[in-house]
Parts: C-alpha cells; sequence; structure tokens
DNA sequence: AAGTGGTCTAGACCACGGC
DNA sequence: CCGTGGTCTAGACCACTTC
C-alpha cells in the first residue's frame, strides 16, 4: 500500500499530536483512558505498530501511562517531564515574561573542560555567554553555555538576548536539538551570584551541567546553571 | 514461523543483554559502532523490528546513542542514566560499603500530602521510614519513604535495616518496580540535619522527592531525601 | 468471552552518509 | 553507490484483565 511522502510528518507523530491536542483541549482528562491501539490504528488508517509506536512516544514523555492488558490512561499533570527546552520557552508557556541580561560575550580558548565536553580540539575557540535570567521582574538564574565558535561564526550578541539562542543555534547548524545529558547537584552563592540573583550569600543553588547533542549525534552546547531553587525544580522520570 | 513462548525472556532483551554484556567485557568500548539493525536481525534470527526494539532500549537507557544513516555507537559511561535503584545497589556497584541506621519507624496517619500522593484515603494509614544512609564510614544522606501500612502488612524494621528496602516492597507487593516521578531542588540543612549528617548548618542539600511506580502503575512508595551534594550528583538524560 | 497491551514476522520504501 | 537508521504494513499469538 501507497504511504505519504517521508518527507512530511510521520504518521504516528500525526497521532502523538492528535493525542496531545486532546489532552490540551481537556477532552482527555487525567485518568482518562486513552483509545486502544486498535482503535487508534483504525481511526487513523495505519497498521497498529504504528498506532503503537504514537502510543509508546507519550509514554516515553511522561504524559501517559499503560498498564499491560487493561489500557492507557491520561498521566497527572506534572509540567515537564525529560523535556529539552531553554527556560524562555518552558517558562513563557506558564504565562511568565522571560528576559535576560546578557553578562558576557567573548571567545575564549582556555576552557580546556568546555572543549573536551564539545569534542574540540584543545585550541579551538569557543563563543562563551553567560546571561542573568529573568521571570516577571525577578532574576532567578544565571546560565553559561559554550559553542563552538568556528560552528557558529554568525553568532552575535543580539541572539543572546533577544530570541531563544537554542532556536538560533539548531537553525544555524541544520540539525534539530536532540537530547540533552544532565548532572545536577547543589552548591552555594558566590558573593558575585548573591548579588546578581538577590539572595543571601551561601544561599543554596541548584547547579546544572548539560550538554545538548544535536539529532547527528555530536554535542555542540555546554551548560552551566545555577537555579534558585524555590523558583526552580527538575522533574524526572527514571524508568527501572 | 513459530516463535518461543511468550514467559521465556523476551528476544529484544535478550539481544540488548547480550549488548550490555558486550559493553562491560569491554569487547564494545565506547564510541565503538554496534552491529546495525540488520546484522543483529539477522545473527539472532529475528524480524528487523525486533532487532531495533533491543537498540531503541539500549538508546533509551543512555548506553548508545544513533546517528540516522551513519550507526549505532557506544556511549561515554556516565554512571547512571534515568535508573530507577536504591542508592545501596547503586554505591554497591561501585564499592562503597553501604549501611543504614534506620532514624525511625514508625506508622502514622496524619500526613495527608503522604496520603493523596499515594492515592489512598486521607484515613489510610502509613508506614513512615526514616533512615540515615551511610556509605563508607561518611553519613551522606537522609531518606524518608513511606508506604501503605494496609497492603504491606509484614514490613518490620528489620527489613530498613539489613537488605534493599525496594527489594522487599517490590517482592511482596508482587509487582516489579517499574518507573519513579522526581522533583529534584536544593535547600538548606536544618540544625537535625547538620548533626546527623556532619555538616554546618545552612550548607546546601540536594532535595529529592520521588513517587514510586510498579508495573501495575499504581505509586507504592513515597520518599523525600536529602543529600549531602559533593557527594551525590543526579544524571539525568532529558530528550527532545 | 471480549478486549488490551506485549511481542513478533517478513517483508517494504525513503533520505541521507560516507562505515 | 551501498549501507544505515527511520518509518510503515498487515497480519499473528500470548497472557492477562475486565475497558
Amino acid at each position: 500500500m501507497r504511504r505519504g511522502r517521508q518527507s512530511e510528518i510521520p504518521a504516528y507523530q500525526k497521532i502523538e499530536g492528535a493525542l496531545l491536542a486532546s489532552m490540551e483541549a481537556g477532552e482527555l482528562q487525567p485518568g482518562d483512558a486513552l483509545p486502544s491501539e486498535r482503535d487508534l490504528a483504525k481511526r487513523y488508517g495505519v497498521s497498529l505498530m504504528t498506532a503503537r509506536h504514537a502510543v509508546l512516544a507519550l509514554q516515553n514523555a511522561g504524559r501517559v501511562h499503560r498498564r499491560p492488558r487493561a489500557g492507557t490512561y491520561v498521566a497527572p499533570p506534572r509540567i515537564q517531564f525529560n523535556r529539552l527546552s531553554g527556560l524562555t520557552e518552558q517558562l513563557s508557556e506558564h504565562g511568565v515574561r522571560m528576559r535576560s541580561k546578557v553578562l558576557t560575550f567573548e571567545f575564549c580558548e582556555n576552557e580546556p573542560h568546555v572543549n573536551a565536553q564539545l569534542v574540540l580540539p584543545t585550541d579551538a575557540r569557543v563563543v562563551k555567554i553567560q546571561r542573568l535570567r529573568i521571570g516577571g521582574e525577578e532574576p532567578f538564574a544565571i546560565e553559561t553555555c559554550y559553542v563552538s565558535a568556528e560552528a557558529f561564526p554568525e553568532l552575535r550578541r543580539e541572539h543572546a538576548e533577544k530570541k531563544s539562542l537554542f532556536a538560533t543555534v539548531a537553525e544555524q547548524y541544520g540539525h534539530p536539538l536532540n537530547y540533552a545529558d544532565e548532572e545536577i547537584d547543589a552548591t552555594t552563592a558566590s558573593a558575585r551570584q548573591a548579588v546578581l540573583l538577590g539572595i543571601r550569600r551561601d544561599a543554596p543553588l541548584l547547579r546544572i551541567r548539560q550538554l545538548i547533542h544535536a539529532s547527528d549525534g555530536l554535542p555542540i552546547i555546554y551548560g552551566l546553571g545555577f537555579y534558585r531553587p524555590e523558583l526552580h525544580t527538575v522533574y524526572v522520570r527514571r524508568v527501572r
């Protein structure tokens, strides 16, 4: 049987999107059962494996949970599970007005740890962008990120100020962002961090180091962020 | 074509296990390419979709990464990604001798937040177990966990002291543990926590709340842990 | 008994990368 | 060009729960 061209959105993603839309619209409430895989297959005119693929994607995203031989159910809303996105995207979805103040925009060649993370030669130049993230009128995070200067010759200070840096980088690189490996721990605010964030020196901060990979599997952004913990919680689904 | 009985280990898990074993044995080093899906299918006498399933499971566990149209490669070792296990299991794998000191073992009925998390009636009794976790001779965490008293009538203080509490609970419940939803943030040590952990009052602590679900989809353990951040980092893979 | 998710087959076409 | 992963078909049987 003939299928649509491959350049279109895959069928399983369309089904996934339709189900997500139903959840957003409130037609599917937390706890409700999703249509069975067989139903979905019939309704969308695809094979069982394809319908299954859609439901598995939703499960992976933490939006549904499946009970073998019983059904698939909408999971309680938990903000975002294991989702890769800039804070701008994340918080603006919740109606908070976000802005960034660029503290640093410079080229540097002497951060060997960074070069190693990005799999660059030790003498490669990287762009270092440090930003104060402000939600509403409250500063809540300091984020520093590094990308290869060679791979992103067009990167300007304006990109960091105006729109999502992630979107810019992904677009310029030609591969969509794929996944991030993160290390999360806690630390205390330095004097400078305390001033910038308007908190007490030695106040606790959530520290997240992340290495963002594109769909070609290569790391393209290394990030280090310090977050005020009362304003930022990481939600994670750990499996098995 | 006839397949093996379903009660056996599924074919894709056997392949997954074999690949993991090769990685453990060092036959597959980080950066090495895995056999292609077609190779695996031929070698194990399964269809392409089944071989694919095995590789997808490895990707999900963060053990490999895939580059479309290029191949699948062994990921650098990153300790543990999105893995659900007790600290005992986690650290003893790294050769650290772990023990627990039970601080509290009691029944309580007045923690409505806990009952809500575990989807129990507000008047249901829960077992509250608070433990100081010690690695080597150093205390590094305080963990409190709650389970339904009704569902686990056999639970004794000894279980919390001796073996993995998770293993005990999973066994008694009859369903293996499946996934945990976690909220991670940072806080400061209270006076009591400081004394127990041998740290300064107001030192930063990593705080993790977790709700562990069994394979039937129901939450069975609610946990709240405070971890010394210099001894504990959370590794997470965030997708898309 | 009917329905569900879990596993699996034996093929297929596509777009793209450089084993 | 060939090989790769990504998507997809149109079926199948199993173990289990109860839609």
